[in-house]
This record gives structure tokens, sequence and C-alpha cells, in this order.
DNA sequence: TGTACATCAGTGAACGCGCGTTCACTGATGTAC
DNA sequence: TGTACATCAGTGAACGCGCGTTCACTGATGTAC
């Protein structure tokens, strides 16, 4: 798992997607040259063409990696937060508060702000990529839909309230909120979005 | 204020700010071309300069047009609801019902589209176009903030919440809920989502 | 009512630049015997 | 240990296309006297 060392046209490989990754979240795919991106990357513009079939291909690759990421962050703060409290109630919360934490500490990098770079300029990229993006979207609302079920059997809502918006929220929130947060230049936005989020959570199953 | 007839020119502009809004949000603004646009409205590509000055200005028209409607929509929303009921937290909860409506009846034209496919590709506009960007988001902010005060004046909130995060949520989640409708080709999505967040507004002022 | 001029709402051709992509080639490293 | 060959990780030059922008020109409509 730990990626380091390797072959060199691996680390060249990785380094194309660091600047890309960059780029195409400030500026979108379109206006991403592959020059710009050699240029940062210290090689050049064929050099590029023997990593990528075409730009297309950058964009597969891109959103693969920012996935498989994206995933372990999420496995990675759900694993912790199972481990605080037996209780899926307490542990979801504590998983808020971690995400949270998270997005404060690194607002740039954060899970799901791809998501809505390829949402914005979908027409761009070809089937397979958006293919990816709605999973990506639907494999987050599985997740917290099964954790949402599993609070609701121990812990009947105080409240009726529709589950599956409730776990479509918690997208809704972090993409929203990655908006406004980039709108107004104010990276603690995103945690103060988590964290009301989480109130509600709190309110709909009582704490 | 009907903007019917006029002179030939303003409704070839208004021609083209119509097939452009549609593509850039779309595709993304570099992505757009000027040849599509005006094949689209029928012109030439010389037609286009007669009626702005580059790209950018177009932008700048697009997104002035977009806010004017835009506050429009919440102005007269926000007088219904006010109508309706002389309590500000009644008139808030059947507010939010009204928008949530307005988003099931126009899913693609709802206000707040724009801002965040700009959002995504700031680098591509110039400083008066983010700024205006900037203002749109907090011209929201302060609207909801103010009706929040005038509740909690009245509705003491039964839970501490941050007031300013829960000003700054409902523009999250117009903007997320947008994104994700569009991801999963969802169009009923936006208004569950804002008929969540009422919820939420109901139980921190109690009903 | 007719004429002269001004403005409106464009047209058509041309421009230069930068982009994505290709292709023939190459030095460095790895592998087989 | 030396030699032959294969693969890796690129380079450098060239391509054609489409883009945003400019510029000289023009027919239709509006206005003044």
């Amino acid at each position: 798992m730990a990626p380091e060392l390797r072959t060199k046209g691996e680390r060249t490989r990785e380094r194309i997607l660091d600047v890309a990754q960059d780029a195409i979240i400030h500026k979108g795919f379109a206006a991403t040259s592959i020059e710009e991106l050699v240029e940062a990357a210290g090689i050049t513009k064929s050099g590029f063409f023997y990593h990528f079939r075409d730009k297309n291909d950058l964009a597969r690759q891109l959103f693969e990696r920012f996935m498989d990421e994206d995933n372990a962050i999420l496995d990675t703060l759900t694993t912790r937060a199972r481990t605080l409290s037996e209780d899926p109630l307490q542990s979801l919360l504590i998983f808020l508060n971690l995400y949270a934490e998270t997005m404060d500490e690194m607002p740039d990098l954060h899970p799901g702000c791809l998501v809505a770079a390829i949402t914005y300029q979908e027409q761009m990229f070809d089937r397979e990529v958006r293919q990816m993006n709605r999973e990506s979207v639907l494999g987050l609302r599985a997740r917290f839909r099964e954790w949402l079920d599993e609070i609701g059997r121990k812990h009947p809502p105080k409240i009726a309230t529709d589950l599956d918006a409730l776990a479509d929220q918690l997208t809704t929130v972090v993409e929203g909120s990655i908006i406004l947060s980039r709108a107004l230049a104010d990276p603690g936005l995103m945690g103060r979005q988590m964290r009301l989020f989480r109130d509600h959570v709190k309110l709909i199953f009582g704490a």
C-alpha cells in the first residue's frame, strides 16, 4: 500500500497526475493544456503521450486514483469511528466529527472535489469517465444508507425522516460546502457545515 | 419588467445569452466556443463581437442577467411566504417549501447553478466576474442570516446552533444538490434535499 | 413627402497562435547466455 | 565478465485544425430639416 520508490516511469506518471489534478480542479478540464502539465512535471509533450493514450485517458486515470484515495480516507475514518464506540449512532457521530476535522486540516485535497468538477464539465468527458463519476456518488449513498438503517434498528428515529435523502445529504453537504468555501475563500466553512449536518443526525435519532 | 419585444439587437443578444448559459453549465466556459454559440443563435461570428467586447464580456453579461433572475425568483417566493403567515418562522418554512417546489418544477434553470460552474473554473474568468460570484453568495448569506435572527427573537432556538452556518447551509444544499442531481440524473433529488433542510430548521426552532 | 445623414445590426474574409496528436528516433537500464 | 538484444522512458520536430479576435465593408432602419 505504501507506494514509495517504484520505477522512474511510475514516479513521472504520478507527478503528471498531481499537477493535472490541481489544474483541473481550479481551471476545468478543457482549460488545462497538456503543455502546461508537462512543463510543471519537467518533461516534454511527447513524454506525456508515452504515459497517457490521449487527454481523456488522463482524466480516467486521474479519477481512478482519486476514488481510491477517497475511499481509503473514508475507510480509515469509519474504522476509527467504529473502534471508538460499538453503538452505530455514536460511531456515525464520531465519524462525522472526524470527517469535519479532516476538512479543517486539508481544505484543498478532500474527497469529492473532483466529482463536482467533472459533473460541471460532463460533455468534455467520455462515457466511461461519466459512469465512474456516477458510481462514486452511488457508492457513498449506499455506504451511508446502510449505516443509517443499522442505526434505525437500534434507535428508531424520533422524527419521520426520508433516510434516502439523509444519506444523500452527506454528499450534498460535502459538494456544496466545497463550492461555498471556494467562492468565499473560507477554508473553515466546510467543517462547520459538516458539524451542522451532524447536529441534524443527532436530533433525528436522539442523543 | 416584462421584457417583450424591444429592438432586434436586444433579442439577438438575449438569444446568444440563452444558448451560452446552457452550454457553459453543461460543458464549462473554456469548452464552449463562440463558433457553436453563433451557429445556434443563427448569426455569424463577427455578429457576436458586435454584442460582446470579448469572451469574458459574455461571462459578465451572462452572470449579471442570471443574478437578476435569481434574485427576482427569491424575492417573489419571499413575498408570497411572508404574505401567507406573519410569523417569521412559519414564513421561512413556507418559503422553503415553495423553494423546493420551484426546484421540482424547473430542475434545469434554478438559481445558483452558475455559481458552481464559475467557482470550478475560476482561473478562466477575470477578477470582475469572480467578485460578482463572491457577492452573490454573500448576498444569500446576509438575506437568510437576517431572517434567522428575526426568527430567533420570537422563537429562541431549542438547540444551540451556529446560525451563520445554518444561513450558509441553504446555499450549500442548493449547490450540492444540483451536483448530485446532475451526476445521478435525478431531478427530484434537489427538492428532497431542500425539504430535509427544512426539517432541520423546524427542529432547531421547534414547530 | 423627399432627401441626407447617422446609427444599428450585422457580414465575410483573413490573421496568428496554441492546442492535441503523431512519428521517427535515442540514451539508459535490464536480461540472457 | 563481456556481448547482444529488448524494453523503458523518454526527446524533438512537425502536422493540421479550430479557436478568439480584427477589420473593412454593408443593407436596413431611424431621425432632421
